[in-house]
DNA sequence: AATCTGGCGGCAACCGTTTGCCAACTTTTG
DNA sequence: CAAAAGTTGGCAAACGGTTGCCGCCAGATT
């Protein structure tokens, strides 16, 4: 190795290398490796052959330029840091592994500026995209689902095919799991305010408890992370109800800390109640009560939708356009009876 | 929208359009956009109005194909379920995304050959890859890395530039810290046979442990997740061991449940220090002693390294190919005194 | 035997950009 | 004022594939 510092890359071998070795014409040769049928078979296995022997590996590049595909898909989150958009990477990195696509990451850290601009910019490189989190305003979201395949995660727009955790529905069950405990004084913690999935869980939470007669109350908003977890757990001491339902784990979880800290015990003083159940969520102290969501199959749904649209010739079914996936309450050691004093105000 | 399965993507705006537009030539119009030096500044200055009018956005397959760049660096994983490589994702994404450089996750789940097929496969479409727990033996990855610029993680090979966690460093307070406690019998949790930071580790804490004159023993290989941590928990019960270092804290939080379950009290009966101080290693319960590792400044640090090799034109210092992050012992509440009964056998 | 048909392979244009080379023109220099 | 040097812009050839079209040939059809 004479100079390790800037390695001499071998130039690559090209289906002219093959064409030479092989005596045939280049177009022979792309058409015997991508289109089987159009060449005779004995043809096709010598120019496999040597394809083989030279250890060919095509240029996406070239192939790109004129066909337009890439085989490429960006997964677009907002903060690596949240857990939650681990299951995600994970999901879509192993649904377009298995489907031989490359996986672009980009973090939009919550700017919807960001976000348009990158996909802007990158549309070229870039069969589709899959949004998790979005914070662009459904127009923006339908005029970029027209430059390029589009698939949501946890955002719902006109003719955007998308993949929706229930959470909410789940947000009914956890309402009734308090309301049965006794806690007739529930506190929502809010997360971010223009965050779709955060009026979601809001609204099913006020519709179920005023199905029960309850009124609920909400305090926030909060960015949904772990240090602000301290001024949510002091905002819902503050409201002196006896359970909470936070808009995700990593807030609940910091609340545990806060709340700890200040010699409030959960759940005998306070029940809380977390949405997503992402890792450590079941470790942390006490573990999470908390909605179960299938973050990891969300992200494969969502490859797996965007896939079917890139490779379907024929019109997509309107009916797969929008997935629904189910969650449910786990119950651990964040929620209990209701204190005695507050049980019938 | 007419068809909104398959967006029309009107024919992108290409150098040719604005050469038009200008009554320039193509070539004037490339070489006003990526080397401004070399043409009239009142021509460029058209083109580049020219060019913002019309919305233009290079095509990055096109440029690959002449110039050999494609402003994409592959980083690959195995695992994205380890939260230990979620630091690694979000540093090289921050460092990337600042230089303008795309994001390509690859999983290789511990397969060592996945790793040498996938980058061999896209070496054309990357400008270099950061390996984060390489499975590869040093000629491999010697191989590799004259193929393509490579940048590894907590991973030495000779002539290959790495950013290292010095984790064994801390292995040394971590022994310390435990003997100074008055532990004498301390057993290694052992990761990965075949994983080079394993066998780091475990040299560190021999040799620690040796200037103190105490030998440790160690079990395992246990596979370095939470689950592996049951079976590794009793292990460790069963060596009668007073305390105990974990390979990482994946395996130690895991360990921390199962001691809970047999009612084993850690620290009282058991002290555990887990390695790299992950996401959940301070709310776990009890809080983890650990190693705290510079995750995602690694991360951050073997993207900077390769992307200076990268547009560096004359030969690399040779003093930087190398880069060793300190860690330091964050003692939390799963250390404390060695039980009285055996303190001195 | 002449014609038709279908299979197979080659030619050449094209995708959008970069870049070596050259020509025209302008400015500096002796 | 002529020659040298420096600017500036255009031409055309790449880069590595894909694909429409055409021609050749063998076998089938009449």
């Amino acid at each position: 190795m004479d100079n390790p510092g800037s390695p001499k890359r071998a130039r690559p071998v090209t289906i002219t290398d093959i064409a030479a070795l092989t005596g045939v014409a280049p177009s022979t040769v792309s058409r015997a490796l991508t289109r089987p049928g159009r060449v005779n078979p004995a043809t096709r296995e010598r120019i496999e052959a040597a394809a083989r022997e030279l250890n060919y590996v095509p240029n996406s590049q070239a192939r790109a330029l004129t066909s337009g595909r890439t085989r490429t898909v960006a997964v677009l989150v907002s903060g690596v840091t949240n857990p939650f958009y681990f299951g995600i990477i994970r999901g879509t990195q192993q649904e377009l592994k298995a489907a031989g696509y490359a996986h672009l990451l980009i973090d939009v850290e919550d700017s919807g500026e960001l976000e348009t601009q990158m996909l802007h910019r990158m549309r070229q490189s870039l069969d589709g995209a899959i949004l998790a989190a979005s914070r662009l305003s459904e127009r923006e979201l339908i005029g970029l689902a027209a430059e390029i395949p589009l698939v949501t995660v946890n955002r719902e727009a006109r003719g955007v095919p998308s993949v929706v955790i229930d959470t909410p529905a789940g947000i009914g069950q956890a309402v009734e799991h308090l309301i049965s405990l006794g806690h007739r004084d529930i506190v929502y913690v809010s997360g971010p305010e223009r965050s779709w999935p955060n009026e979601a869980r809001w609204h099913a939470m006020r519709a179920t408890a005023a199905g029960h007669g309850l009124q609920v109350r909400r305090v926030g908003p909060f960015p949904p992370e772990r240090p602000s977890g301290s001024a949510a757990a002091d905002a819902v001491v503050n409201t002196r109800a006896t359970a909470c339902i936070a808009f995700n784990d990593l807030l609940a979880i910091g609340m545990l800390t806060r709340l700890r800290d200040r010699g409030v015990r959960v759940p005998d003083d306070l029940s809380v109640v977390g949405c997503d159940d992402i890792f450590g969520a079941d470790f942390c102290h006490p573990p999470l009560t908390t909605l179960t969501a299938p973050i990891d199959q969300a992200g494969r749904v969502a490859v797996a939708m965007l896939l079917s649209r890139l490779t379907e010739r024929s019109a997509p079914h309107p009916l797969r356009r929008s997935v629904v996936l189910p969650t449910h309450l786990t119950i651990r050691q964040s929620t209990g009876p209701a204190p005695a004093g507050t049980d019938r105000p």
